[in-house]
Order: C-alpha cells, then structure tokens, then sequence
DNA sequence: GTCTATAGTGCGATAGAC
DNA sequence: GTCTATCGCACTATAGAC
C-alpha cells in the first residue's frame, strides 16, 4: 500500500472538471474535489492558490507554444506575420482529438462570470508575452502590443469557432481564415 | 437628524479608492469602507455584489457611450470606421479634467490581480456590446466582433498611454494615432 | 494539520418617507 | 397602510497564517 498516489495535481484537475461540469462551480468545494481523490482540502491549496486555478493550470506550457513560435518565426517576418506564424504553430497544442475536452472546458467556464474573468486574465497575460517577444525582435511599442493582441483576438475568434457544434475543421485553418477576414476589415475605404 | 444621508452608493466608491490607493486593496476590509461613511458591511453588499466591484460601477454608462456612438455612426460607414466614430464619441467620457483620477484608479488597479480580473471581464463585456451594435448595422460575424475586439484594443492602448506621465493629448488624438498604427500593421506585406 | 479572518449570503427586524 | 434603506445576526467557504 503506498501513502500516496501519484499525479495528485493531474487527479485533482480531472476530478475538479468533472464536478464542476455535473454539479456546477459554485455548487462544489474545493473539500468535495480533493475528497474525490481521496486527499484533504489542504492539499488542494498547496496544488491551486485559488478554486478557480484547477482549470487554468497548464498555462506556462499553453504560452510558451505561442511565444517559441514567435521567435521561431523568419527574421524578415513583419509583425503581423510572426504572430500569424506563432498561431498557426500554437495550432497543434488543440488537436482536433483535444476538441471534446476543449468543449467540455469551455462549457464549464462560460456558466460561470468568475472563470471568465480567470480566462481573460490569463488571455491578457498570453497577449503580454506575445507582445514581448515581439519586442525581442526589434518591433517597437504600440506596434509589438496592437500586433500580440490582435493576433489573441483572432485566436479567441478561431478557437470560439472551433469548438462550435459540428465544426470538423482544425484550429488552424480556421485562424488562417479569421485572420483573412481581419485583413479585409482593416483595409481603408475597401 | 435624518437617518441616511443620500448618495450612499457614491460615497461608498469615492472611499473605497481612497483606502485601496492608501492601504492596499486586500489590507481594506468591505466593512472598513462602510465604516467610512457611517454605514454596515451589509449595506455595502446591498449595493455591490462584491468587494472588486464598487470600483467599476459606472460600466453601464461608460458602455452606452460605445454603443450609442455605434449606432449615431454614419450609415455608409465601414465596421471599423463605425468602431472609430464610437471611440471619438466615447472619448468624451475621458475628458483632461478626468485624468488625475483614471491614473489613481488604475494605479489601485495594476496593484492587485483580481481587480485586473474584474477591469478585463468589463471590457470584454464593452466589446460583446460594440459587437452587438455592429451586427444590428447589419454587419456580420466574424466581422462584426473582429472589428469590436480591435476597437477595444486600441481603446485599451489609447487609454494606457493617455495616463501615461507626462502626457498632455487628449484622448481622442491618441486614439486617432494608435488607429493609423493599425492600420499600417493590417496592411499585407506592408 | 489546525486555527482564524474575511467574503459573501439569507432572512428577519426596524425606522423613516410617502 | 406600503415601500425602501438600513441594520443585525447566523451561517458557509475560501484562503492564508501559524
């Protein structure tokens, strides 16, 4: 008999989804999660500052994809062109075998105004990555910012799109195609 | 002796930002604020549903002026000229008087993550609001809430730079600048 | 691992305005 | 009498301190 499992903060994640999607967030205790995987609240806390981050954990991972891919991008590259280079890299962190997950996720964050504000912050710290590796490159302020939070915007549009009922398209094409209409709609006088 | 004096729900917020920019946000209990004012933590909470928000109370107003902007727009209008009547109309809620106090509030603001949260959650709600107006212009999706989301953006820029230290322009010249930014950066293969 | 402060809710009581 | 602002109290869960 081993005195713990391993993967506790993984078990802990699942456990927390999975509640949250049949019970509801504010219906569940942060006690109720770390029972399910036979561990104490206190637990929980040493894993999450707060109730909310159990959904938000990967995040680190989830930018570094974006901004490597900003940097991977060609040196002649201009500034809207390595953010579109960056997402369509970020792309292959949403398989479309990710997509029932991705659905159940987002079902769960958008019953609940606090998780929204959760995403949003961490939405706005991907935008302020973003924004400095494209500093990194040499593109100075507002452009590296106005570039980094058009290219969130599209990528908020893109994966809102890609989690719609009956959508089989994958991330990326379908970014490719937002980004498309974002470069019509800032045409002047088109 | 009257037993409530009138305009307790602004009294509440001009002591609340006093004793956030002074003692801290988390340092402030709800019921040292109604203390304040000669009120109970109660009647605090009758008025605002948490303690983050009695520092974004106006946001239905500040939102109208968005959207009222939108639909006063030119009927020929593009979607993104349409954004961009709204931002001149809006800008008119910041006038220079305006910006010894916007600067205090976003000090308090940028201090604590939850209220940076809470500022995020409300513009994403002003941009749903854009989006709407545009789609009652007739204007469709993507298009609509490409064009809402970039408008935020630069409003967002705009704003930062306009409580920025040293800086004298109004507003709407700085946002009629971050505008042209943009559109040099949209430009394909500039 | 326990103890505690604070946020936030629900319900009932009270005091004045009309 | 009704309506509304305010208060009082009991309560739970979060989250941090020890």
């Amino acid at each position: 008999m081993v005195r713990w499992e391993p993967g506790a903060r993984e078990r802990l994640q699942v456990a927390a989804l999975d509640l949250f999607a049949t019970r509801g967030f504010e219906q569940t205790t942060a006690a109720e999660i770390a029972q399910a995987v036979g561990l104490t609240e206190r637990t929980f806390f040493r894993y999450f500052a707060d109730k909310r981050e159990v959904l938000f954990a990967g995040q680190n991972v989830f930018q570094s994809v974006f901004t490597d891919g900003a940097i991977a991008a060609p040196s002649d590259a201009s500034a809207m062109e390595t953010v579109e280079f960056a997402l369509r890299e970020a792309s292959s962190f949403f398989p479309n075998e990710r997509r029932p997950y991705s659905r159940l996720r987002q079902t769960v964050i958008e019953a609940n105004a606090g998780l929204q504000e959760r995403e949003l912050l961490k939405m706005a710290w991907l935008g302020a990555g973003i924004a400095g590796a494209l500093r990194d490159r040499g593109i100075p302020e507002p452009s590296a910012t106005l570039a980094a939070e058009a290219g969130v915007t599209v990528f908020g549009v893109a994966f809102r799109q890609w989690i719609a009922d009956g959508e089989e398209r994958s991330l990326a094409e379908i970014e490719s195609e937002v980004f498309q209409h974002l470069r019509i709609l800032t045409v002047p006088t088109a």
